[in-house]
DNA sequence: GTAAACCTTGGAGTATAGTCCAGGGTCAAG
DNA sequence: CTTGACCCTGGACTATACTCCAAGGTTTAC
């Protein structure tokens, strides 16, 4: 596959994908004419870079749990073992979102304590 | 409170405070002397500031909710309509990250369905 | 009155994550 | 053999969020 097919299947543009490789993100073999091909796979581990992104990983913090083979291949093993440990960390930052949403809970009764009784709290 | 108080307690630089002004995130006062008067509140805001960032705000974001009266003062009332919308900002932020989870999850069957039974998944 | 410890502004520099473009090569169709 | 749709590289440019620095003003302490 090469790098639009690539791109217009993963959402992303040809620009950026050069850009993950620049990153180690990505690494696809390359053809007698230069080209890059990537095997089926990228698809996915680019679907997943885009997730860890949302989820708040930098590509620096992605690229380090992708220290893979060699030459674009990834064994199933091992992109599985990858996922287990990101969702891992997946988890860990759910539970920070907890506590910082218990923080700012706590924020809003220290500002106006008052706002419980006192303000019905107007909800659209 | 000037501003290197405030650093010290916010626990954010001067040049950040300085920057966040020039965001339209605080808005101090003026000494007779130029130099910038912070009310004590504004720790709180600041608090706040870096709270939604980890959240992952950005300040454009935070600043758009923080339109306040004039000159650097919020009433109460206001912070915490703010604070409580923030709230229900986060609350949306965590279910969308249990989203992404269960597509991670979802990856991870896909990826190496065998995994489950096939590798005992080694873990520490 | 001078030194330390504050404060001011403006501008430059950094890192992250792209995005865009120029100049040029490759490939399949007609 | 030219046209269109691909591809390549390198470099410039963008936005966000700082961080650092130079040059200078103010305040407090001795």
């Amino acid at each position: 596959m090469q790098i639009g097919e690539l791109a217009r299947i993963s959402g992303v543009s040809r620009d950026t994908l050069r850009f993950y490789e620049k990153r180690g993100l990505i690494r696809p073999l390359r053809g007698s004419n230069g080209y890059r091909s990537y095997p089926e796979q990228t698809a996915m581990i680019v679907t997943y870079i885009r997730m860890a992104q949302r989820l708040g990983f930098t590509l620096a913090e992605i690229a380090d749990e992708l220290p893979e083979g060699s030459d674009g291949e990834i064994s199933q093993e091992r992109l599985a073992e990858v996922l287990r440990g990101k969702l891992e960390a997946v988890d860990a930052r759910i539970a920070d979102m907890h506590v910082l949403r218990s923080r700012l809970a706590a924020m809003i009764d220290s500002v106006c304590p008052l706002a419980v009784s006192g303000t019905p709290a107007r909800r659209k």
